[in-house]
DNA sequence: GGGAGAAACTTACTTGAGTTATTGAACTGC
DNA sequence: GCAGTTCAATAACTCAAGTAAGTTTCTCCC
């Protein structure tokens, strides 16, 4: 089911490093930058379908997503899943993992995915020598945080409708911000049961409530990629404010 | 409604400081908890009900709850509220709202509360002097995303009855850990409105769910204070897995 | 000790969401 | 070119959870 496409290839030098120069992203010092990309390792590929983190790990590494979406989940007994927040490039991945002595999650690759891989081993070392990028690494954990609440917030209070409008909108503005964003249209690679246990709904009624907002003509969806026909209604029926994306630290 | 009851006290030198003692916290060396002392203002009291950091506030301090219960929450414009998660002694108070630039959440005193104060402008200081402690403000950052994990995938994935259970075992584990539990009971302050808004269950579904509980033999109140009668049960029927609860840092 | 408010608890009823099961379309591999 | 998968869509039925509207029980204050 997987075709790692790049395999091997030589890593990006960070310093040329494609996504530092979107918006989404603060501007580093060069010394900062020299420190990252003399730490990281080479790029790490991922297949879609595959665990970058297994549920339980006790050796993650550290990643920023270079490429491709991802997300965190956690698991019952019985099988039942939970999505817990999907991510996306520039995003750093396994931060908590790789914190924490053993992984409560998993972390699944949505897409094929490109990584870098910063060792575990070395973040203390970051920590000591780059005070700035350390508060960044805190920084980027409580804006994951606000995510996750966010996320709760929907799966706790939100009906049906409201958690697809709010999801949509979020990955929405998210994938703007990345310049993903063409014509209010992007890829979107979830699959039904994906959305359905991102919303802590079944597959049955996700599928219900997606057709019946598509029919309302809330958006489209057309060779993989969403077009999401009214962004500012979708906002409203999740009754979400509109806070700006502000820049963020990428590592 | 509130009678704050030692307003005034000098704070307690950390040196000596009773939480500091109990196996749920990590030994620090002397000069760390030196370091911690002097940084830190004196206490702060907020009376049961009232927000310790209001939503959107910019300038939030980080605090450690140092006695009392607190909860972070957030509100739809309907009035809708999700209760994110629990805080107690010993947590950190407000990280993820004094690293960002807002707080997208609100955080409200669930009993009288008594509060340390570690100013927000000298969180960066702490970075550049005590890499060691920033390290485990990290560290606690991804602890209490760990718990958020863990309440997302119970509203999203477990029924009211599991729900419930997974509450009470999630207290009963934190609160013994600090010693709060004698015999299996222990103090239990919220009310159903605040259980519903925790769960993400309407306030008759969670009373109903509640009293069937309790008549089954799950648990018994009495003056305030839940007595657990089968821990194990209870795991069990959350689907829970024993973890143990590692020792952690204390600010 | 009695009145006012909260909080806890019930009852009766409705509905949103879950379950089970079928079908068809799109893609895969042999 | 057919068999095997995976994903999307829909129908029929059940049930968990929500809504509305109470009553009871505390607590605390005058």
């Amino acid at each position: 089911m997987m075709k790692p496409d790049h395999r091997g290839q030589p890593a990006v030098p960070c310093l040329a490093c494609p996504l530092r120069m979107k918006p989404a992203f603060k501007d580093k010092s060069d010394e900062e930058v020299r420190f990252i990309q003399a730490t990281k390792l080479e790029h790490r590929f991922v297949a879609a379908g595959t665990d970058i983190i297994h549920p339980g790990q006790e050796d993650a590494e550290l990643y920023t997503l270079f490429s491709g979406w991802a997300f965190r989940y956690k698991s019952l007994a019985d099988g039942r899943r939970q999505i817990l927040n999907f991510l996306l490039p520039g995003d750093l991945v396994g931060l908590q993992a790789s914190l924490l002595s053993a992984s409560a999650h998993g972390i699944e690759a949505l897409t094929d995915v490109e990584l870098c891989t910063f060792p575990r081993k070395r973040i203390w070392d970051l920590f000591v020598k780059m005070p700035a990028l350390a508060y960044e690494v805190a920084w980027l954990g409580s804006r994951e945080e606000s995510l996750i609440d966010e996320n709760l917030t929907s799966v706790g209070q939100r009906n049906a409708s409201e958690r697809i409008a709010a999801l949509l909108i979020s990955l929405y503005r998210r994938a703007d911000a990345l310049g993903l964003v063409n014509d209010h249209s992007f890829q979107f690679p979830l699959t039904q049961q994906q959305l359905a246990d991102a919303l802590g709904l079944s597959l049955v009624h996700t599928s219900k409530t997606w057709a019946r907002l598509r029919r309302a003509g809330l958006f489209a969806m057309s060779g993989g990629r969403l077009t999401l026909l009214n962004p500012r209604l979708t906002a409203r029926m999740a009754s979400l404010f509109d806070r700006e994306l502000e820049p963020r630290p990428l590592l």
